[in-house]
DNA sequence: CGAAGTTTTGAGGACCTTCAAAAGTTGTGG
DNA sequence: CCACAACTTTTGAAGGTCCTCAAAACTTCG
C-alpha cells in the first residue's frame, strides 16, 4: 500500500449521473468532496471482517471483491466491484463491517470519509436518494446471486456470472466488443460461484467446448452470447438499468 | 383479498425507533402517513416479478417471502419478512420489481404510497437515514444468504435459517422462550435453502435425531441452541443489532 | 532459469437430486 | 361429527452433480 495521494470522486459521480440528473450545485459539491487515492497490489486485504471503517471507497481502476469467511476456512465472495463502483457505501451507516474487501489485481481505490458523505446528503437530499438507489441496486445483485448459487447448476451459474460482468463492464464503458478482462484466478472465481476450483475448471472447459466462450490468459470472449443467455437465463432487470424513479 | 381498511404505520415505526431515536416531529409525521390494511390468505401472491408497484408494504402480522422464478420452473426464495418488516421498501426508488412477494400464512399487510414516503423523507432527513439503514440491513441478510446457499451444507444452512428466524422474531418480541411459529411448509422452506424438499425433510429428521430441534405441527423448538450455533456458525453481526451510526 | 502461482487431470466417494408412492394431517361440507 | 379431498410429510431406491485429495503440466515473473 502506498501513501495516500489526492483523489477525485468523479468516476463514481459519473456513474450516479448516468442514472439520474443531479443539480449543478449538488454535482459540484460532490466533485469537491475530499478524497484520497490509494493503490493496492493484487490479492491485498482492504477491509477485514469485523473492522469499523471510517471511510468508504470506490474503485478507480481494477477489481475488488467482498467476501465472508467461514470457520472451516471456506469462503464465499458475495460481490465484485469494477471501476466506478462504490465498494462499501453501507459502512456510512453500519458501524461494523460484516464482510471483508480484497483486491484481485492492481487496484486504485478512492477513499471518502463517512462524515463528508453524511454532510453532503444533509445538504443535498438528491444525493441521498442517488446513494440509496445505489445500495438498492447492490441489494438486487445480492438477491440474484442467492438465486445463482441456490438454484442454478455450475454451468448455468458460471455463464450467468460472466454475463453479469459483461453487462456491468459495458455499462461502465469497459467492454471491448465481446471481450473483457477478468483479472481473477479460478480459485477466487469458484469462491464467488459456490463451487470447488476443480469443478469450475471443468465447467469452463465445458463452456469452451460448447463454443460459448473463448479465453486466453485472463481475457474472456463471449463467443455465443445468445447461447450463454439461453443457458443461464440471464436477464438484466435486476441491475435496474432504468434508473431510479424521477420525482 | 379483502377491501382495504384503514391501516397504521406504527409497527414499522416501532421497529425503526428500536434502532435509533427519532425526533417527536418526525415520529408524529410518520405515524400520520396514510396507509391501508389488507388481509391476505396463505399462499397468495402480493406482487409479481415485473410489476411496477405504486406502494410499498410492511407486515403487520403473518409471514411473507420474496422469490425469484427461473424458466425451468424452479424457484428461489430470497428473503422472509415477519411482523414489523418492510417487504419492498426498495420499490420506493426502483421502478421494476425484480422479485415477487407471496404470503405463507394468513397475513395482514399495510400499504403506503411511494409518494408519501418520498415526501416524508424530504421533510425529515432523519427518516431517510432510518429507511436507508433498513435497506442496508436487508442487504446484509441477502449477503449472508448467499453464503448460506453457497458454502454451507444442508444441515448447516437449515440450522442457520432457523437461528436467523429465532433471532429476528426475538428482536420483534415474537419468541416464546425457545420456541416459535414457523408457518411455512417444507416445499417453500426448501426453496429458501436451495435444496430439494426431500432432502430438507431428511435434514430436519437429522436435526431432530441430533436433539438440536424439536417440532410439533409448525412450531419449532430450539432444543440445543449452542449445538445449532456450533453446527451452523451463526453469528448475528450481519443483522446489525448495534443499529446505525449516530450523528 | 528457477520459484511461485495457476490450471488441468484422474479417481473415488459424498451429498444431494429425482421420481414415485405411501402415510399422515388439515380443512370442509354434508 | 364424520368422510372425503387436498395438502403435506415421509420413505425408498437409483443416479448425477459436485467434492476432495493428490499430483502433473503449464504460466508468469523476478
Amino acid at each position: 500500500m502506498s501513501t495516500p495521494l489526492h483523489g477525485s470522486p468523479r468516476p463514481y459521480l459519473a456513474k450516479l449521473e448516468r442514472r439520474q440528473r443531479l443539480s449543478p450545485a449538488a454535482a459540484a459539491a460532490f466533485a469537491g468532496i475530499p478524497s484520497q487515492l490509494r493503490v493496492y497490489e493484487a490479492n491485498q486485504y482492504v477491509v477485514s471482517e469485523g473492522d469499523r471503517p471510517k471511510q468508504c471507497r470506490f474503485v478507480q481502476s481494477g477489481l475488488v471483491s467482498r467476501y465472508k469467511t467461514l470457520r472451516n476456512g471456506s469462503r464465499q465472495i458475495v460481490s465484485f466491484h469494477i471501476a466506478g463502483d462504490m465498494v462499501d457505501l453501507q459502512s456510512v451507516l453500519t458501524q461494523l463491517a460484516d464482510d471483508g474487501v480484497q483486491t484481485h489485481t492492481r487496484t486504485e481505490l478512492v477513499a471518502i470519509d463517512h462524515g463528508d458523505i453524511l454532510r453532503l446528503i444533509e445538504d443535498f437530499p438528491e444525493i441521498g436518494r442517488a446513494l440509496w438507489f445505489d445500495t438498492l441496486v447492490d441489494a438486487g445483485i445480492f438477491r440474484e446471486w442467492t438465486v445463482n448459487v441456490g438454484r442454478r447448476d455450475a454451468r448455468e451459474r458460471t455463464a450467468h456470472l460472466l454475463l453479469e460482468f459483461a453487462w456491468r463492464l459495458n455499462a461502465a464503458g469497459l467492454m471491448d466488443g465481446d471481450s473483457f478482462e477478468l483479472p481473477i484466478n479460478q480459485v477466487d472465481m469458484s469462491d464467488a460461484l459456490g463451487i470447488s476450483p476443480v469443478h469450475l475448471n471443468r465447467t469452463l472447459q465445458w463452456l469452451r467446448a460448447a463454443r460459448l466462450i473463448h479465453t486466453h490468459s485472463r481475457t474472456i470472449i463471449l463467443q455465443d452470447r445468445e447461447g450463454l443467455v439461453r443457458l443461464s437465463g440471464f436477464s438484466p432487470e435486476y441491475l435496474h438499468p432504468e434508473g431510479p424513479r424521477q420525482l
